[in-house]
DNA sequence: TGTGTGTTTTGATTCAGATCAAACCGGCAG
DNA sequence: CTGCCGGTTTGATCTGAATCAAAACACACA
């Protein structure tokens, strides 16, 4: 046991380090709003981090109608993006890993147009938003990287609208578990097998499909050897086979 | 006629109004990049929008893949979006008209990401994205406008989504004939009588249903008094009763 | 250890929209 | 005027995914 003093020290320490969201040391920061900045940057960037936030499993970062202020940076969990319409159907709108980030969707009306629900317990650094407008005016490299984030949140959705606009049932689960991978592969975990943190039905609604069509995909592919399933547990056994299904489609 | 040096006069006033794009006299300009823009401001606006440029009916704008230098306000005209999937299916990803913002899709990657094509002979502002960043340095309401613009296409499509996501074909058709009304009657046109510009295939790409099916709903819609359809001259009878399609729908 | 609740799997049946097919319409070149 | 062509309408049939139904399973908690 340290002595006393020590121990406070440390305790300090830790607790400094938590309220500083401290992007320099996060290992995220290639994939997140830091990214190709410099040190000296970074540091500009710490200060308008606010506290990282703590969200349990099903609670939600935001919900929709919400006065928009900030965006957020995902340090660690997963999310689910969710519009409700107005007669109660809903859609699953994304998938959220550490990294990337939530909230984009309020700036237009200074509201926030979907929910953003934890999938598992997460952590997210807050940035209000109106520090960023500041601050991307001094660093140019911010406000170009704020843009990129943003023009790929619109490509990123344009994808879904093919998955969802003319692939069938099979290839749009084909892709999902792909893009699942290759983001989960980006971030230093593997590739080839993961913890599905959604439910059925989320990806079912996620990909317009029902989650009886989902989990009879899932048996398919096992049947044909290209993947393994144990309730939220997945491995790709046959990665190429997997691309297959949607390269290779017949008209 | 004129006396000579009137007529020169005119015509060179006209030429200098041709090459400079005029956001201070645009029509469109509450709708466009400027909206909210002190005149000041949009003198210095004005500085930086590059000549127009005409595009004929069924020539591109910029195609997927060819480097991202500029966005494009539209100043008169129809454009549609469409991405190529690999394997050569294709979709609409959006209908885009006057005073609406092309190319932000390319801000990402430096890429376009997409195909954007005109419906109709049209005219854009185009606006070297590198000036953009600099400007909307100095024009702190230009920053916050053009990162509304792109928020707001990020909520656009995750309605997109919705609409393929949730909704039943005439769903999709109705709430697609009110969205065009919708923006016809914003940009001062008549939102009850209107000329589409795409084919039922079209129509039918964007909301992920063959044509036929298209041609089927409008059948219908006129069957039961809700619509008259001449072609693609298309008026709106009875409003309410086409809001009812996707707002009472029975589950 | 049992009991309840939410999730998943699997099977049987139905149906909305796709597909296939044919006719039609309007515009336009020869 | 005639024939062609892209776009559209309409009908008949087919099919992929939805729906309905039931059982199996996992997990939390008393």
């Amino acid at each position: 046991m340290a002595r006393p003093e020590l121990a406070r020290q440390q305790s300090t320490h830790l607790v400094l380090a938590e309220l500083k969201a401290a992007c320099a040391n996060c290992n995220l920061r290639e994939l997140c709003l830091p990214a190709g900045l410099t040190n000296e940057e970074l540091e500009q960037l710490d200060t308008m981090v606010n506290v990282r936030r703590k969200i349990k499993r099903g609670e939600s970062l935001y919900r929709a109608g919400e006065t928009f202020d900030a965006i957020y940076a995902i340090r660690s969990g997963f999310f689910k993006s969710r519009v409700t319409y107005e007669d109660g159907r809903d859609q699953v709108t994304g998938f959220s890993m550490g990294g990337e980030i939530l909230g984009m969707d309020g700036i237009g009306q200074g509201i926030h147009n979907c929910d953003a629900v934890a999938l598992e317990d997460s952590e997210v650094c807050s940035i209000p938003y109106a520090r960023l407008e500041d601050l991307s005016r001094e660093i140019n490299g911010l406000q170009r990287h704020f843009h990129k984030m943003m023009s790929r949140e619109i490509v990123r959705e344009s994808g879904v609208m093919m998955l969802l606009g003319v692939m069938r049932a099979e290839e749009r689960i084909a892709a999902f578990l792909l893009n699942i991978s290759q983001r989960l592969g980006a971030r230093g975990y593997s590739p080839l097998e993961f913890h599905l943190r959604m439910t059925r039905e989320e990806i079912g609604s996620y990909l317009g499909l029902k989650l009886e069509t989902v989990s009879r995909a899932f048996s398919k592919f096992h049947a044909d050897g290209l993947i393994t399933v144990d309730q939220k547990f997945v491995k790709i056994v046959d990665l190429q086979g997997l691309k297959n299904i949607y390269a290779h489609h017949v008209t």
